[in-house]
DNA sequence: TTGACATATTCCCATATAGGCATGTAATGT
DNA sequence: ACATTACATGCCTATATGGGAATATGTCAA
């Protein structure tokens, strides 16, 4: 099999780095497709490609005025994508502080200043162990 | 051209889902490849071109114990992808709201309206505050 | 050394790109 | 009606993919 179609999801279709630059364009307000061609330099019909991934995945908005076509970042599109990094933050805090306590030593057990990282459950990642 | 290698970056990465898998179930910690193969029932090959490219990517860290390679989700480069998110955050905020406040009329006038953005360039985007 | 185990790599292939270019289509103005 | 503007779509092609099967590499144990 093929690589996943960028209209798959969300995932697929911010991988490109073109269309994560539309999306950052029209995130504050609605362009149309001229504006959006000027400002990444790139060809009409690339960026009505990259448009209409992203209109399939629900990635942003279209409206029409006259003869022209505003599109408009639809941000909550973009949230399953943070929710699922978020999950990650904790881990490179972790990480990080662990880094940063190179003090050789184990870590003494009174515990400076780590953010609570014990409320969660293994579980909670690894759900369909076998 | 064709797609971005799927090792050009961590978005491109990550837009398989077998290896947003593999990232999840690896992050708490240390794997070898055979736990993989038996929880998300892939082929074993399988796992070990998907961790290819998420070592190639920096998303990774192995480390060899006997015949064993054990692997392990390193957060820190899943970062760019929570910040590039965070961006969008206050998006889908307003959004909310905006739609909460089905106030028919249009805003008025004296309100927190948004800066001139008529004449900006590409990557204008990011500078601005909530 | 030989064999078993654990993982990596190679080969093959159907598939989906992204860009360039040409063309189609919708809305407007005269 | 016609020309013009603003987008969208179709066609073409080189390229990278992910899965399957087979094979290679590496490590330990007897």
């Amino acid at each position: 099999m093929a690589r996943a179609a960028t209209t798959s999801d969300a995932f697929n279709a911010v991988a490109e780095p073109r269309r994560r630059e539309i999306l950052n364009f029209i995130a504050l307000e609605e362009r149309p497709v001229g504006e959006i061609v000027d400002s990444l330099g790139l060809e009409q019909p690339s960026v009505s490609k990259h448009l209409r991934v992203l209109r399939d995945v629900g990635l942003v908005h279209v409206r029409r005025d006259g003869r022209r076509m505003l599109y408009r970042t639809n941000a909550e599109a973009i949230r399953p994508l943070h929710e699922w990094t978020e999950t990650f933050e904790r881990y490179w805090r972790h990480q990080l502080s662990r880094v940063k306590e190179r003090a050789e030593r184990k870590s003494s057990p009174s515990n400076d200043s780590q953010p609570d990282f014990s409320r969660r459950r293994k579980d909670d990642f690894d759900s369909n162990k076998n």
